[in-house]
Formats: C-alpha cells, structure tokens, sequence
DNA sequence: ATGGCCAATATGATTGGA
C-alpha cells in the first residue's frame, strides 16, 4: 500500500498537477491540504475518474483538507476534537478496511502560527495539544493509524536550510518542536526519519527569493506511524521533482510504502 | 541585477501563507 501526503495550494489551480502525478504515481491513499475549496465545488468527477474515493471537508478561501483511497471508506469524521468554536476547515479523518484491520487515516493542516506574538501562535500550540489528546485516545485502538499531513513543524536542525535564521519562527520554535516531538514519545513513528537520517529531506521552497533554485527547503510535512503501521514500513520517498512542474504548489508529496493489504 | 511569489476575493488592494 502505499499512502502519501500533499500540501497542494489550492485543488482548483492544481487540478491538472495533481491528476499527472496520481496517474505517475498510483498511491493508494492520498491526504491533501489546502483545498481552499467549499465541498460544493470541489472537482471529485476527475478524480473519481482517476479510480478514487474521494472524501473533502473546506472552506471559502483558506484551509481545507480531503483524502483520496482506491478502498472505500467505511467511516469519514471531519474536525479534530478539543474546540467546539474551531471552525477552521484543518482535519478529515477516514476508516478504510484491509484484512489485517482497520486502517484509520487523517489527513493534517496544522496552523501555521506566524506571527508568534498574535492569537495565531497560541491556537498552533492549542492545535498540537488536542492532536496529542487525539493521537493518545487513537493509539489505544491499536490498529493501523496514520496522521499523514501539513505539520507546519520543521522537527530538527537537519529539517531546515538555515537552522539560526530560523528559530524565532513558529515553525521551528521550541515550543512548537517539543509539542511535534511529544507526539512521536506517544509511540508515533515519523516515516521519512524511520528510512533515512539525511539531512536536506526538504517537502516545502518558498515560492519567494529564490528558494526552490537555492534549495532552501524546509521538512514540514510528515507522516507518522502507530506501532503497527510502522512495523509494516518498507521505504518513503519525498517528489520532490514535482516542485518543477508547471505552476507547482510550494510543497511536494511526501510518500510511504507500506506491507499492508 | 544581491531582488525575486502565489492564491482567493465581487477584481484591486488586502489577507494569508511559511
């Protein structure tokens, strides 16, 4: 099986992009992020058409999140729990059947947080927190589970190409790196480093000054793994090809082979 | 050249992204 995550900036503008790597690639389930799309519009025939569920939860303008499976999905469950009042469109978790169990998967938007002196940065941390909570009641299922998505976290020095430029950033603060690392002490594996200790594994350039030419990337979308799904990793893999496309999204699928199914 | 972008929104300046 394999299962990937994708920051796509916008389903309407990517459309195209997303169908030539879908149809290169073969995943089998795929997160998206940043839709940016309401459920009324979202593009699902040509999708559909690719041999894709499709399952999406948006709205007007920012956020959004969907996921796609070539099984079909016995439950879909929008909105992380912890905040009633949250109505930002950032979590769509899905259930799908394999014959070892149940495969529970969420697709991730985790806010942004900048600039770290608004409400914006407490609701990240917020955000972190209820996903901890989440991940923790999750995990007591011991099935496969997979959070697969934007994290908005730059996990290590190695995750970024100017660590001391970066640490004042909300996506690499301490406080948002502990909360990130605080999840894989709750027995969550992070897929890219469980194959390769590398640095320079970027999944995001900047589409200002240059980054993509200069390679100054950052890792910030991840896919992490319960015990079991873990257990059954064979190999990952970062496209990042894809952010040469034609009018590319900033971020690049981020993939995970597993023995399931 | 020492800078440099992109998407959505009743569409033209603003907001958000990271």
């Amino acid at each position: 099986m394999r299962v990937a995550t994708w920051n796509i900036n916008s389903i309407k503008q990517r459309i195209d992009n997303l169908a030539a790597w879908l149809t290169e690639r073969a995943p089998d389930i795929v997160c998206l992020q940043e839709t940016k799309c309401v459920d009324e519009a979202f593009p699902r025939e040509p999708l559909e058409s690719l041999g894709y569920n499709v399952a999406f939860h948006g709205q007007k303008t920012f956020n959004g999140v969907a996921i796609l499976s070539k099984y079909r999905f016995d439950e879909v469950t929008a909105r992380l729990p912890g905040d009633g009042a949250d109505e930002q469109a950032r979590f769509l978790e899905a259930v799908i059947s394999t014959p070892q169990g149940a495969l529970r998967i969420a697709s991730i938007y985790l806010p942004n947080g900048n600039p770290v002196n608004t409400e914006k940065y407490p609701y990240k941390l917020k955000w972190l927190e209820r996903l901890h909570h989440y991940a923790a009641e999750r995990l007591k299922l011991e099935e496969y589970l997979i959070l697969a998505g934007d994290y908005n976290v730059i996990p290590n020095p190695a995750d970024v190409y100017d660590p001391a430029g970066w640490i004042d950033d909300a996506l690499f603060r301490p406080q948002s790196r502990e909360k990130f690392h605080a999840l894989t002490h709750l027995g969550l594996t992070d897929a890219v480093r469980a194959t390769s200790d590398a640095p320079g594994l970027y999944t995001f350039w900047d589409y200002q000054a240059g980054a993509w030419s200069k390679n100054n990337g950052l890792r910030i979308d991840h896919i992490l793994l319960s015990p079991r799904a873990a257990d059954r990793l064979t190999a990952t893999a970062i496209d990042r090809q894809v952010r040469s496309w034609e009018k590319p999204s900033d971020h690049v699928p981020v993939v995970a082979e597993l023995a399931i199914g």
